[in-house]
DNA sequence: CGCTGTCTTGAAGCGTTTCAACACAAGTGG
DNA sequence: CCACTTGTGTTGAAACGCTTCAAGACAGCG
């Protein structure tokens, strides 16, 4: 388990340099660890390496010889997909406190898809010789994991049957209500969380046809837009649209 | 030596120990639980409620309160999820040895999907309550279970970039490419596992558009039929074709 | 044999993509 | 500060692929 001490090492000297709070444990606080007790976080803490990335950096590729799980502990991450012709299918958005790089844990050891950071991100990384001790040692780290797959299959699933049988009109507005939130003032608002064009992707169409679905949801009065990044649904059409759809 | 008659001669050894012994254990010979010890294994048969479904019955439906983990251990079945507007999206077909109800096991205790035997089917149910405890004391069942669960993930993020970015005429190139098998003529063998109305489900298009992509194909040489269930692709073709899709 | 469900084929209609042009915002350097 | 650049977002029109409906062929099964 010791075997990149020294690659720790080095990094944590990185680490000081960029970060004033040295003692920070990037461990704490994530879902996948929260039933350790403190001794035992700070000893999975041991084993992580830390890097960060820019804008626009690639964090892998698919081909690529995988051999740590990511953590991301800030910033924003894209999953996706290419096809032969070009065309990009956003997989997912990782939000910190998400992970990604679990795949390759269990197949061949290689990653199936891109990762980019959307932003100034940093992430913890554990080598999957170290990542797969502590699923023998942990079970109940296991069964959290058990619990993220489960989702995520889930909603790819939902995705895959709503790609092939929906339209975009569709998936738009499904897209929406479920990432809707209530606020204070008992409106459902929206925070896109990325570009249109990463929308598009992820609701597999074309920046163009999102466009003219999304003026006409606004012509339709189902959404406002007070401002750039934030969608007011309209309740009345919501409930009534969310009844067509469940 | 053919996929096709392993697979044979393997049913056929299952179904000699099921007609003589009548106390064969369906949880010995699934990978789910093969790193544990026979008396373990027995220990577990001892959680497992029998089922028989004939064909076209229904497992259970999206909504139900979901409470086991079925393994198959003889027969078909397939999952499915229904949209709107009525047209269903086939998930996945599971054979003897895989097992649905898992989605369940971790979320709100609902089933998601459909799920249909195809043909006469015998179901090994363990319940929910009994798995999890499994999982805490065999942390090797957790692991496994991340496997399957990695490439469930896997397959259907494949399936979700494939459905929005391919025509339905590369969907069913990839479908064919990745089912085929070596035979031991060095020839490229599909044995259908199932009925060209589910493979046009599964590949999120019609009946009528499948047909159409099937004739074009055999017109371009790229398959021929031999018989009913059997699809042989030329390898000429295939890997002209694998080349420009990989 | 006739029934039933699956598979095939044709033609019309529809949604989506594509390409092109333009508007717009953010960031850069003179 | 403004012009300039770059990437994102919008809008239009044509082409494309797919679905739909309808009708007929075919296979499996009592």
């Amino acid at each position: 388990m010791s075997i990149y001490c020294y690659n720790i090492r080095k990094e944590s000297v990185i680490m000081m340099k960029m970060n004033t709070d040295q003692t920070f444990n990037c461990i704490d606080g994530l879902e996948l660890f929260n039933t350790l007790s403190k001794t035992q976080r700070e000893l999975i803490f041991k084993l992580v390496v830390h890097r960060t990335y820019h804008e626009g950096e690639r964090i892998y590729s698919p081909g690529e010889k995988a051999n740590a799980i990511h953590i991301i502990s800030r910033g924003k991450v894209r999953i996706f997909r290419l096809a032969e012709n070009g065309r990009e299918q956003l997989i997912r958005l990782l939000l910190p406190g998400e992970f990604t790089g679990e795949l390759a844990l269990f197949k061949e050891g290689i990653y199936e898809a891109y990762a980019e950071s959307l932003e100034t991100t940093r992430i913890c990384m554990i080598h999957h010789d170290d990542f797969k001790e502590l699923l023998k040692s942990y079970p109940t780290i296991s069964i959290k994991m058990l619990n993220v797959l489960a989702d995520r299959l889930s909603i790819s699933e939902q995705q895959s049957t709503w790609m092939s049988t929906e339209t975009s009109k569709e998936r738009l507005i499904h897209f929406l209500t479920r990432t809707a939130t209530l606020n204070h003032k008992g409106e459902y608002i929206v925070k896109l969380p990325m570009a249109k064009k990463d929308l598009a992707s992820y609701l597999g169409t074309t920046p163009e046809t999102l466009s003219r679905q999304w003026t006409a949801l606004k012509k339709d009065g189902v959404i406002s837009q007070p401002s750039r990044h934030i969608v007011k649904l309209k309740s009345a059409h919501l409930t009534e649209t969310v009844c067509k759809l469940y």
